[in-house]
DNA sequence: TGGGTGACCATAG
DNA sequence: ACTATGGCCACCC
């Protein structure tokens, strides 16, 4: 058992409590999960979510600003977006609207 | 051992 | 809006 498959369920878990209509971003769970793992290793997570049994539902994790940086990494590249407008989510060039608003902290959300 | 890369972040100019 | 740096950590040459 590598000990890197055990970040990913980590950060799988982390996702899949983001609320319907809600998004976070990825240096906020890795500060959750601790200092340790840099945001990076989130993002590199996240490349091997789409084939996850228990979905991950990773449309709703974005960059520091907003941003679908993901896109790319899904079926389509619009997809994503669509997913979110659909969870009430407005996007505009890629960026998320209201982002302060919809913003989703595991951090404090999840009382730690 | 070392360089390049990445769904990142912060700061500076 | 843009680039450049430095930090971050694991992976792959």
């Amino acid at each position: 058992m590598k000990q890197h498959e055990d970040f990913f369920q980590l950060v799988y878990q982390v996702v899949r409590l983001i609320p319907k209509g809600r998004v976070t971003n990825y240096g906020a769970i890795a500060k959750y999960l601790g200092s340790a793992r840099s945001s990076r290793m989130v993002g590199w997570a996240m490349n091997a979510a789409h084939n996850q049994k228990p979905k991950v539902p990773a449309h709703r994790v974005v960059n520091r600003n907003g941003e679908l940086t993901g896109k790319h990494h899904f079926e389509t590249p619009f997809l994503m977006q669509e997913l979110l407008e659909k969870e009430g989510i407005k996007i505009v060039k890629d960026k998320i609207q209201n982002f302060d608003k919809h913003f989703w902290s595991p951090t404090k959300e999840l009382e730690l």
